[in-house]
DNA sequence: TATGAATGAGAATTCATTCAT
DNA sequence: TATGAATGAATTCTCATTCAT
């Protein structure tokens, strides 16, 4: 009853380090993202995750390695959300419609990531840098939309001579700086930005725009 | 260009208190621009500025202190920067490209207010929320850009029901995305984002949107 | 109406020093009394007067010439209202009562004095050993004691034998112990020592304790 | 006498955390009661303790916890002292004289705790405050010391009516206040009050003051 | 794989004091 | 006599990281 086979003891042992790896990087995704690279204590995400803070470094190696995986883990889950989304069976207007709502909703599900991303920026994305992971960053928006744009064009219904590039990073642009800047925006404007007509409304008014731009007539 | 007189460096060493509290002020702008609210080092400030740290104590009261004047000083900067701006003569399609040229070159010109405005979101706007301030907030282009719409809509070349508050969100987002995340854009894309030909395609690429959206016909 | 004669310049400032000098020592004496002579500041005493601290150092040198200046003043303080005790035409054990009740009305009113001795010896009374001003420190009590001491014994009533210094020094510990430990002592008993009532039982206790020992019978 | 066993040293060496937290509070003992809570410096303690500062922050979060932790454990070392004080077997007379030579022998003995507790109640008692821990500021003295007065009272050779509260704390001030500001009172005096025959008359002048008091006849 | 103990460099902040006017 | 500006040395506390087991 005490003793368990050796290959039961590994196994454990494998599938405790795997549950101890995650709960480190949940933690940290929350502590990283809260208090941004510098502001993010080891000791806080140690706590967080009710781990030995000597296993940080074992399994990532120091804050930086942290950084990069939990960083990582996030374009992987983006990535794997794009995956889900199907625009090919859509008419143009409505496969960017589509594509502005998914952004918009992955954006509002996923604030960390945005408070990640501008840790990176800030360090002039030097862990990415540091790695040459390009797969992770490449996403297949990009593809899907220049797909999206030809078919309007060739159908007649969206306008020649868009960039999917700059109209991808448009859109990225009108969801995250409304999220990301949340709270100096509303204190501006001394509204809540984030209410359910808020969002509604801001959701309604890119897909105008963007719509508007493209269609013909 | 480079030199500066002899009355300056001297008057450095002088007990001038404005021109002490500027050196700060100019110092902490760099600092915190480049290395964020917590990455910034009240060492590194005194050192930049030629200053004792203590006169940073003496004069805002500590970090907190220091960074929402800086903070506030780039509000102030902003807002100077927009009274130069007259859209009133211009046409109103001309009016919109004006105000998105304004918007994309203050960007590019002040990243460091990016930076600024990414650390106070980053920690909820305390310091904005602390004190209520709320002029240094208030920009007239909002109202400016209400004016034009209406103008144009009046005129029967714009699209009416544009609210201007979520139109002048989308312009700002669009350029501050793209600045601000340029290191992992550039990474992503594995293009030069901020080439003087990057930086006119992209100008070109969101006047094209906001007037293809806001233009009837 | 402008000008005023040299004699009355003169005149005014010397009373406006000796007003700052005076707003300095009651500051100070509230400051060292509070936090002690290593916690109080310097600022805070300017502060408190509502004066430059550049003054405090004109006027006594420095944080120690401030605290023996304050000292100072409290012990004259106290040698001044001994005076106004006249034990001579009482009868011995009265005189005694009145003694006891005068020690421990004065340091009721006095706290600060009890503090500022704490501090004081807290360093080992090095403020005093510095200048030898010896006259400070005598006090009258003493031989006013003795003489009662020996009158009643004279007279009969009291005993003889009794060290008018040990008995001086046990009546000081007996009020100065029970205000200056008020907190740690109330805190023990779960009792407010301060209360009016409290104030009277202790006084009466006292004066029994040492009556009971001196009066024969 | 002086020496240490070599085991001693070498376990300060090592990982013992136990015996570092010793060495802390041993440390931190002298430093608060020479200095003050206030002049006690974090590095004098290391220092003494021959520890990195960091510890005391490990193990004490703070300067304030490692002085209440000192406080603590002075009042748990006098407690332990008085549970080897038996006064039920004595008459009453020498029960007194015996708790008085107890109480005054430990001040002696032990100046570093009436030094902390003049910290204590400078602040406030704050710290005993904070944490509810009653339980080390009980005396069993106060209920010996009812328990001898009554007795003494049913023997016919107390008076009776005395509050035991009010005798222990008289009896705590004589010794105290002798020790505690021995440095102001010698010096106003011109004698040294520490002398094995000044020690000596203070413990006989102090039992005749008491029980002069309570006897009977 | 896991952990409590330990550390050195560095962080913000404080403080008594002096300078220049 | 008075004051705002300036300073260097401390002082408390923090932090990522390593050690020993």
């Amino acid at each position: 009853m005490v003793s368990t086979s050796l290959a039961d003891d590994a196994d454990l042992r494998t599938r405790d380090a795997e549950r101890t790896r995650q709960a480190l990087l949940d933690a940290a995704t929350v502590e990283f993202a809260e208090l941004g690279l510098e502001g993010a204590r080891i000791d806080g995400v140690a706590e967080r995750a009710g781990v030995n803070k000597r296993l940080i470094y074992y399994y990532f190696g120091g804050k930086d390695g942290l950084f990069y995986a939990v960083l990582a883990r996030s374009y992987a889950g983006i990535r794997e959300a794009e995956h889900a989304l199907n625009l090919i069976h859509l008419e143009p207007a409505a496969a960017i419609a589509r594509l502005i709502e998914f952004i918009w909703r992955y954006h509002l599900d996923h604030p960390e990531f945005l408070s990640l991303l501008n840790s990176e920026n800030l360090c002039g994305a030097r862990h990415l840098k540091a790695r040459q992971e390009r797969r992770i960053l490449d996403s297949p928006l990009l593809d899907w939309l220049g797909d999206v744009l030809e078919r309007g064009r060739v159908e007649g219904v969206f306008r020649g001579g868009v960039d999917p590039v700059q109209l991808y990073v448009s859109i990225l642009g009108q969801t995250y700086f409304y999220i990301s800047n949340r709270h100096t925006l509303s204190t501006s404007f001394g509204r809540d930005l984030m209410s359910p007509k808020a969002q509604a409304e801001r959701l309604s008014h890119m897909t105008e725009v963007f719509l508007g731009y493209l269609l013909i007539n």
